[in-house]
DNA sequence: ATTATCTATAGATCTATAGATAATGC
DNA sequence: ATTATCTATAGATCTATAGATAATGC
């Protein structure tokens, strides 16, 4: 039972972004074939017509997810992306949420060719906050390290504060303590008051 | 064949220490009972002696690691701490590195349990640096806020950084600007110049 | 008698492939 | 004729358990 090509396109679009959203919660050993072409409509066997292999869906649906999370904060002040990126939602919301956060662990683990991919994801994030960052100073500011300095915090806030437990005090501490830095180092005031 | 207390006491460390290297190089879903306690020289049924289940012997193993952490720069003038952390050596030898820095995303996935084990193991990191601020200020100075701000940058910084391919000028880049934004945030100095 | 180890295996999963089916697109 | 899907399965791996063995520790 053969389809049109812009059904096998829809089918390739909901296999990568099942996939994007699967990785996100359970990391790329936590989601077998099988499962992900259920979740998409489909069946297991035909996931090959799309990817040569697992390793190749990892790093499209890796590309994938890291533009996502571009565009998600696309528009907004750089400030408010903070707020955003370093609220409880985002913290819960593992599936929905940034990927580097979400797999940057696991991606040190895969071939060259997928950390290439995360490379230049990151690589365009720290763009965004760089140019975001410009646009509340005059002069150039901390420039370029200073939005790679902000944008580990962030990761780094967010990845650990998803490690404790759900009533750990800590994990909303993180979010908090590294929320009001960040704010602080943007607005070009000094770390400590 | 039956072995002594002492001799137990010894394979159950040596399973332990096996397990906390393995699961920071891999993760936890990347390293088999079978595989692991061939590495720590027994056989794969031996296991079922030390824990109930993989779960237990992560959460041990995990606890174990974290610990190991600490300890690993206990003695340390915090700056040098962090010189140490933000480091390509640290950065290249995931497996003997922080267990925070290289699980993290993994322990996110885990039962609650094994999450509340990483809490405790990331608030004592917390008071150490808090601990080694402290003495670089007559003042409190930043305070435990401070020290959770710093400790969430530099695990981010490791985590990108080993998320980028080996030749990537990025995942160097990642190191240098957060080695010295801590720095300059330890000795309470404006975030940028 | 207890118990830490071993061998062997059950039963579930995993990635990947082979071959059949049937609708598209030449 | 080509090809996207399906069914079925190969072959490898995974966690966990059952039962035998043999040395410790009562």
């Amino acid at each position: 039972m053969r389809i049109t090509k812009e059904k096998k396109q829809e089918n390739y679009d909901r296999i990568i972004a099942t996939a994007s959203e699967l990785f996100r919660e359970r990391g790329f050993d936590g989601v077998g074939v099988a499962e992900l072409m259920e979740r998409a409509g489909l069946t297991h066997g035909g996931f090959y017509n799309h990817f040569r292999s697992k390793e190749e869906l990892i790093a499209e649906s890796t590309e994938n997810g890291l533009s996502e999370t571009l565009q998600r904060y696309a528009g907004y002040d750089v400030l408010d992306v903070m707020e955003l990126y370093l609220a409880r939602e985002h913290r819960d919301g593992r599936g929905q949420g940034c990927t580097a956060a979400a797999l940057s662990c696991d991606a040190a683990r895969q071939p060259e060719e997928t950390k290439a991919v995360f490379a230049a994801g990151i690589d365009k994030l720290v763009r965004a906050v760089e140019g975001g960052i410009a646009q509340h100073h005059a002069s150039d500011a901390g420039g370029r390290a200073q939005a790679i300095a902000i944008l580990a915090q962030a990761v780094g806030a967010i990845v650990l504060s998803r490690a404790c437990p759900d009533d750990s005090p800590l994990a909303d501490e993180l979010l908090d303590a590294c929320r009001t830095d960040c704010r602080d180092a943007i607005e070009n005031r000094s770390r400590k008051q």
